[in-house]
RNA sequence: GCGCUCGUAGCUCAGUUGGAUAGAGCAACUGCCUUCUAAGCAGUAGGUCGCACGUUCGAGUCGUGCCGGGCGCACCA
């Protein structure tokens, strides 16, 4: 374990049960390795580099009636020459109980911990009374990033693709913050380029003075680009054709800059739509159009220094040396690129915000190596800045690739439509006395819990292939199964609310093994947000080191979290009875099903989920 | 061709960085609503972890080779 670890440990577990428990089980087995019991071995002598154990050999048995917490002593045997069965049986004969950790059992080479039932859920529900809506945050030493995320073009339809963008981004940046970062987080759109010159010559020639329907408007361009794109690869002598289009617009012609902003106007209206549903709040939106110019003029500047070249008529960097090849900064028709424009985004970015340590890009995976350059040109004009690629694996359906120059797309309004179609007739048919509004309202809450789970489940580094009828579904490992699970704790507190009841003041009997396994299981949520926001904020920030940076860091953790936590909720609602049994028992339960809801709803929020009191 | 990546139950995926008997969900089958919401719960069945060697106390996990997918490799974004 680092410095940096330990430091971060401190700063955050240690003020929670789990933590606690971890620490006075390293102790005790501390003292038992630096006293003398383990010398008479057949090395007979300790390694001179052993000095102690720290949390991180302390592992979750592969089954919970095992243990709560278990060490496998096959690295240790190494240190003291003996069999890991000896050494676990030394640890767990000599280990004293603490005050969370009730006992130690040597199974094979495994030590299996006990906690103590009682003092480790008092710890628990102490924990969640002193942190209340905090509890999982860590307020650890402030580090300033930029989060990028939500890069939709205009002149297209938002497909289910982008939101898988748009759910990791938004949970990335939760995270971030639960971890104690300052997190800005900004949204990047492509409203000039060659996508959008092709769309508006398509649109001139072919459909001069259409207008779209409202609430089609991205559909409407989009089916138009997709047309161009057809017509342009039947006859490539329209190519030309496009160029001239962007030319007009770059060097600012003032009839294609008109059309260029009323349906550029159209395109935003429907994003900005779409982000306000989702719940994607952003603290600036740059547009490719604002940093088109100035990028030119950056190219241009780097190929007088010497910085950049020509080739073939086109302005590139030579990347060979660093065996990431030609990196192409502007055609040779003198129109932008995706390079042009970053090359100047990331000065925008860190001339804008102040003392940011880090700027991450939530991009697909696809486009792994232009980052790679990117960063490399970046770092070779001087610009030395943390820059990381967070990449994610993108969306297929069956059929193959999503492609709106294709356009074999699912438009977000299409799939949220559908969704939502099926969730208010499931939500009428539970609660058929409910007026429109509130139907209308948890069907929504179920609806983007479904969409935003289905997302996140998943391993980001892996492709999604998108099947409609799959994420209909609302029952197992979901979003709206986690919910239920919270809307059934809710239900219990507010019939306890109407009942009158005389409350214990103190947390008095004892807690039985139902009772304990659920706060367990609560006591894991700060170390989840630990192991979940690691990532990007310890160890090198290197790409090339992809599977084990973004092995950490990864939403997908939380969801599968947050599935386990609601089926132990499950368990506690079916085995432990609550409002029919006497005022003790009842205070006591009633606090761990309040523990439960709390940490549902946690947990659900860094998903970017809300959690619904009823559904 | 070069580079990256993946191959685990019928389907979709986990597998805590090399550790205990490979786990969930869906689909299938059997049950459970006079008992805090059945969007739930209990149970049954389902596996040669692509194939073959190798590394060691131990391999789904690491290495090499093969087979089979996906993605990338200068004027798209």
């Amino acid at each position: 374990m680092t410095t940096e670890d330990t430091q971060k440990f401190e700063n955050g577990e240690a003020d929670t049960a789990l933590h606690q428990a971890k620490v006075e089980i390293c102790h005790a087995m501390n003292n038992v390795l630096q006293s003398n019991i383990l010398r008479g071995g057949s090395k007979g002598e300790i390694d001179s580099d052993f000095s102690s154990i720290t949390e991180d050999i302390l592992e979750l048995p592969p089954d919970r009636s095992l243990g709560d917490l278990c060490s496998p002593c096959f690295s240790l045997a190494k240190y003291f020459g003996q069999s890991p069965a000896a050494i676990a049986k030394v640890l767990a004969d000599n280990f004293k109980s603490t005050s969370l950790v009730a006992s130690a059992q040597a199974v094979g080479p495994y030590v299996n911990f006990k906690f103590d039932r009682n003092n480790f859920s008092r710890a628990v529900l102490k924990d969640l009374a002193r942190d209340g809506e905090r509890y999982g945050n860590y307020s650890g030493h402030a580090e300033r990033l930029i989060v990028e995320y939500g890069q939709p073009n205009t002149h297209k339809e938002v497909h289910v693709g982008h939101l898988r963008n748009l759910f990791i981004g938004l949970s990335v940046v939760r995270l971030l913050q639960a971890a104690g970062k300052d997190v800005i987080p900004v949204s990047y759109i492509g409203d000039v380029g060659a996508h959008v010159s092709k769309c508006l010559w398509a649109y001139k020639k072919f459909h001069d003075g259409e207008r779209p329907e409202l609430g089609q408007e991205g559909k409407f361009l989009g089916a138009i680009y997709t047309e161009a794109t057809r017509r342009v690869e039947e006859d490539e002598s329209l190519k030309t054709e496009v160029s001239a289009v962007q030319q007009a617009l770059e060097s600012g012609d003032q009839d294609w800059t008109a059309l260029w902003q009323e349906t550029r106007q159209w395109s935003l209206d429907e994003m900005q739509g779409i982000f306000k549903e989702v719940g994607c709040d952003f603290d600036r939106f740059y547009y490719e159009s604002e940093v088109e110019s100035p990028g030119k003029k950056l190219v241009r500047e780097l190929l007088e220094q010497g910085q950049a070249e020509m080739s073939q008529g086109a302005i590139i960097m030579n990347l060979e040396s660093e065996d990431l090849g030609v990196f192409l900064l502007l055609k040779s028709d003198g129109n932008s690129l995706y390079a042009t424009k970053d090359l100047e985004l990331a000065q925008l970015k860190f001339s804008e915000f102040k003392d940011i340590d880090t700027s991450i890009h939530i991009v697909d995976n696809r486009q792994s190596l232009y980052f790679r350059q990117l960063f490399a040109a970046l770092k070779r004009i001087g610009f030395d800045k943390r820059m990381v690629h967070l990449a994610y694996d993108f969306v297929t359906l069956k059929e193959g690739a999503m492609s709106s120059r294709k356009g074999n797309v699912i438009t977000y309004a299409e799939f949220r439509d559908e969704m939502m179609r099926l969730a208010e007739k499931e939500t009428l048919d539970r609660h058929p006395d409910w007026d429109k509004k509130r139907l209308h309202e948890v069907a929504w809450t179920v609806v983007e819990g479904a969409m935003k789970f289905a997302m996140l489940r998943q391993d980001a580094e892996r492709p999604i292939v998108f099947d409609l009828q799959e994420s209909l579904a609302f029952e197992g490992f979901t979003g709206p199964y986690v919910q239920y699970a919270h809307a059934r704790m809710c239900s219990i507190e507010t019939k306890a609310a109407e009942m009158d009841i005389d409350y214990v003041s103190d947390i008095t009997g004892e807690f039985t093994e139902e009772e304990f396994a659920a706060l367990r299981q609560v006591a894991d949520l700060p170390h989840t947000v630990f192991v979940a926001s690691a990532g990007p904020v310890r160890g090198e920030l290197d790409v090339n080191r992809k599977k084990r940076f973004f092995g950490n860091f990864n939403p997908s953790l939380v969801a599968q979290y947050t599935f386990d936590l609601a089926q132990r909720a499950n368990d506690f609602y079916r085995d432990v009875p609550v409002l029919s049994v006497d005022d003790q028992d009842r205070t006591r339960r009633l606090m761990i099903v309040g523990a439960l809801r709390l940490a549902l709803e946690r947990a659900l929020f860094l998903l970017g989920i809300d959690a619904p009191k009823e559904m």
